[in-house]
RNA sequence: UGACCCAUGGUGUAACGGUAGCACAGCAGAUUUUGGUUCUGUUUGUUAAGGUUCGAAUCCUUAUGGGUCAACCA
């Protein structure tokens, strides 16, 4: 029986395996993780897997996970992200032990920088950047050091000091570490551990004209903090020789780094460099606009944090190059909305319809908020002479499995009545404008005595009692799977068709309640939400996302 | 002509020397007052060649393919 228990258990990653190996053979009494990014720009669902990872691993194993901004180049890092960063985890349902900062530690990344210098480990190096990179030589030749590796131990200290004194310009110095110049990893080739940067520090402001290089920043500021697995992504593989020297040298807690696979998605870009780009040339609206794959951006397309944690842990972890199919994440978030949604009847794209033997004024019919969850109640909705249905939804010849209207066909309207057309008006041009169609008293939805059996339910909303709204329709931003990996610019492939907005749809009353961040299902049209941009003059809503369409009008 | 990392259906991810499974997608059907949801069934896979073993997706070797490394970015 525990056998079959067992089996019904999902496996574990190879993060949780090491994970448990540790605690098992008492490594560590608990786990500490860390959320590092930096910021200079937003956080995408790239991150979003790797912030589930971190808080999700420390979570459970009982331990914690702290949010750490890794800001040591000041001069592509602002406040703005910070916040936005902040907010967008918190967002996502996590919560960090501590909010900390790599320039929190400057003080005792420069101590540490003269105890490599006393042990005679780092050197100040006056080559230009061409210069040493040069003599580091190729990935395929060793490179060579110059004549500054062989400065004293109290030249190196003397230098390093009036560095950060500010007695040189931009460039003009560096201090590397003394590792080996010959290495087969480039990056152990006596890496910089600092350059000069007379720039203002967002949280330091001028205190420092030096500045740390990631190398000498991140496993430093993860063994200050205790940090027992330090998860970043695969192109850190070739720095786990540096972290480890470092850390080995400077006599530090023995933080670990463990690298995995980053998440990459079609039809997107994931890398902030080209989502910058978007941003900065219009492309789209903002870091936030609907279409970009960052968190601000699907929140406010709709998309619910669950969904994206689900997403997260169901596309899993691994060490491999991969790419998801975008209709992984879709999935996750109508599972989620089609449980909490709250119906409404919206028509997009209107032909009215005169109900010719309909001789009330009006009436109201009850429709149920949603069937997934009986608790949200019923609605009403006014029904009258003249209602409007979508132009897609009749056909004048339509095929042979066409369920909606058509001449002389019958189809229910939602939580309303059946009606059969009877006449089809068109203008001078031969479009369609009106549709005439007669009722049956009888069918009357919840209390039907009609016998009528129809295949078809159409969505409605009556002409005198419409309200109007803009509705904006999103699409891939981009028209092959993997833009990144294509000739040329990735921006030639931008899709030209990855918004379309509908300025005016006709909705029943009720969707004139709309609050902010309540997800609605127009009924056979997909899930939205109210964008930021609605006012008191009208509402705009988005599409998250289409409803599934498992419908073939070529049939066959 | 280097070093390092990786290779399981269309996609993602399991199987830890012993029946290749799960999710999505696809296909077929049932139910349905949303062509939605739900339910049922189902197609498709271990990069290749050797070796070790009673037994290999798993261990070894080689090949092939993909990725990373030559920022004073992270």
């Amino acid at each position: 029986m525990s056998h079959e228990e067992k089996k019904e258990e999902r496996s574990l990653n190879f993060l949780e395996e090491i994970v448990e190996a540790d605690l098992a053979a008492g490594k560590y009494k608990s786990i500490r993780t860390r959320f590092p990014p930096e910021p200079n720009g937003y956080l995408h669902i790239g991150h979003a897997s790797s912030i589930c990872l971190n808080f999700g691993l420390a979570k459970k194993y009982g331990g914690s996970t702290n949010l750490r901004f890794d800001d040591t180049n000041p001069t592509t890092e602002e406040t703005e992200y910070v916040e936005s960063i902040k907010d967008d985890v918190r967002w996502l349902g996590f919560e960090w032990e501590n909010e900390l900062y790599a320039s929190d530690y400057f003080e005792q990344l420069f101590e540490y920088a003269v105890k490599l210098i006393k042990n005679g480990l780092a050197y100040v190096d006056d080559s230009s950047s061409e210069e040493i990179a040069q003599q580091k030589g190729t990935p395929t030749q060793p490179g060579h050091r110059n004549k500054y590796a062989d400065r004293s131990i109290e030249e190196n200290l003397q230098l390093f000091e009036d560095m950060r004194a500010g007695k040189y310009k931009d460039g003009e110095k560096v201090l590397r570490a003394k590792i080996d110049i010959e290495s087969s990893n480039m990056l152990m080739r006596d890496p910089i551990l600092y350059r000069i940067k007379h720039a203002h520090h967002h949280r330091t402001g001028d205190a420092w004209c030096i500045y740390p290089m990631y190398d000498f920043a991140h496993g430093q500021s993860d063994s200050l903090e205790n940090i027992t697995h330090s998860i970043c992504t695969l192109e850190f593989v070739p720095h786990r020789e540096v972290y480890d020297w470092l850390i080995n040298k400077l006599e530090i807690f023995p933080s670990k780094q463990y690298e995995f696979a980053r998440r990459n998605l079609t039809y997107t870009v994931m890398s902030k460099r080209k989502l910058l780009q978007l941003v900065n040339e219009k492309h789209v609206s903002g870091w936030d606009d609907p279409r970009m794959p960052t968190i601000s951006g699907m929140r406010r397309r709709g998309y619910t944090a669950q969904s994206i944690r689900d997403f997260s842990d169901r596309a899993g972890i691994a060490k491999r190059d991969n790419i998801v199919d975008v209709g992984l994440l879709e999935f996750f978030v109508r599972e989620d909305l089609n449980k909490s949604a709250l119906r409404r009847m919206v028509v997009f794209d209107p032909v009215k319809v005169v109900i010719t033997n309909y001789t009330k004024d009006e009436e109201f019919l009850k429709s149920e908020n949603n069937p997934e969850d009986p608790a949200t109640g019923e609605r009403e909705i006014p029904f009258s002479k003249e209602i409007f249905i979508e132009r897609e939804d009749f056909m004048e010849n339509p095929p042979k499995k066409y369920f909606r209207l058509a001449p002389g066909q019958m189809v229910r309207l939602k939580s309303a009545y059946i009606i059969k057309c009877e006449e089809v008006i068109k203008d001078a041009e031969g479009n369609v404008t009106e549709l005439h169609c007669t009722y049956i008293p009888e069918s009357k939805s919840g209390e039907d005595t009609s016998g009528i059996n129809v295949k078809g339910t159409l969505h409605w909303v009556s002409v005198k009692h419409a309200v109007t709204a803009e509705i904006r329709l999103y699409d891939r931003l981009f028209k092959v799977e993997n833009p990144a990996n294509e000739e040329g610019d990735f921006k030639d492939y931008i899709n030209p068709d990855s918004l379309q907005v509908v300025k005016s749809v006709y909705a029943e009353p009720a969707l004139k309640n709309a609050k902010f961040n309540e997800a609605y299902q127009f009924i056979r049209k997909g899930y939205f939400v109210l964008d930021k941009d609605s006012s008191t003059s009208g509402m705009v809503f988005n599409r998250t996302v289409g409803l599934k369409d498992s419908w073939k009008p070529q049939g066959k």
